[in-house]
DNA sequence: AAAGAAACCAACCGCGAGGGT
DNA sequence: TACCCTCGCGGTTGGTTTCTT
């Protein structure tokens, strides 16, 4: 059960019959009080000895992070500051290691202080991560789609090659497959185009008296060619800024 | 001057570790 | 070994203050 009231120590919530809410300077003074007749720890003993309506829990945090004579009050230094950057590279969030570098300082203080000047950065490099990552998918979701319907595409051509429907010459066949589907650089080129028989350059000149019939194993070398090739690309797939034009203004 | 947004900070909550029985 | 209690830690919330439009 919870409850607002209004008593000798001020507005606050009672909750199973602890206070909870915002100190006041009674409490404080009380706090104080018991810490140095009693030291440190015992904290849920603060109740019964010290004549408090807070839990144990409640007590040490208020006076870890508000009554300890040792903390230091004010602004975080730019000394401290980079401290803090240089720690948090290397801890993360332990805050409380990272104060312990800093006498003076609470990790409460410190936390604070880092999600207040650091988080925002933080999110924007998130949010450049997940949109790196969404495009990364995207590409290679283009690509699998390319990939499957080349594959389809080939595979209805053999299979019309087989059954004997597609009868045109072995380097116009693989003219059409290059305007289906150009490769991407010189080497793929020159795979495609190349035959034991003659250059390049006839097959484009020669339009189709040259080589004979479509040959299978030809064909099935080429699409093996293909695949690894557009394999090769896709692991060289980088990202750059120019994917994210609206990130890295 | 007023309203809304952003920043700040105290305090709470849940969880896990460690010690005692 | 299992259970309980206490403490400490990190994450989160919500109230207050300051800034901006």
């Amino acid at each position: 059960m919870m409850m607002m009231m209004a008593g000798p120590f001020g507005w606050g919530t009672v909750d199973e019959g602890w206070r909870k809410g915002p100190w006041t300077p009674e409490e404080d003074k009380l706090l104080i009080e018991y810490v140095r007749v009693h030291g440190e720890g015992r904290w849920n003993s603060v109740a019964s000895l010290a004549g408090l309506k807070r839990n144990g829990k409640s007590c040490r945090l208020r006076w870890v992070n508000y009554l300890r004579p040792d903390l230091k009050r004010g602004h975080i230094t730019p000394q401290e500051e980079k401290i803090i950057i240089e720690l948090h590279a290397r801890w993360g969030n332990r805050w409380s290691t990272i104060a312990r570098s800093l006498p003076g300082r609470t990790d409460n203080e410190i936390k604070n202080y880092w999600r207040t000047h650091f988080k925002k950065s933080e999110k924007s490099t998130q949010k450049i991560d997940k949109a790196k990552t969404r495009a990364l998918k995207r590409q290679e979701q283009k690509k699998q789609q390319q990939q499957q319907q080349q594959q389809l595409d080939m595979k209805t051509c053999i299979s019309q090659l087989e059954e004997g429907e597609y009868k045109v010459s072995l380097p116009q066949a693989r003219l059409e497959m290059f305007s289906m589907y150009p490769p991407a650089d010189d080497q793929c080129m020159s795979t495609m185009f190349h035959t034991d028989t003659s250059p390049p350059d006839a097959a484009l000149s020669d339009g189709g008296l040259w080589g004979g019939l479509w040959n299978l194993d030809d064909l099935r070398a080429d699409i093996d060619n293909m695949c690894a090739t557009s394999k090769a690309m896709e692991e060289e797939i980088q990202v750059t800024p120019s994917f994210y034009p609206g990130f890295f203004n």
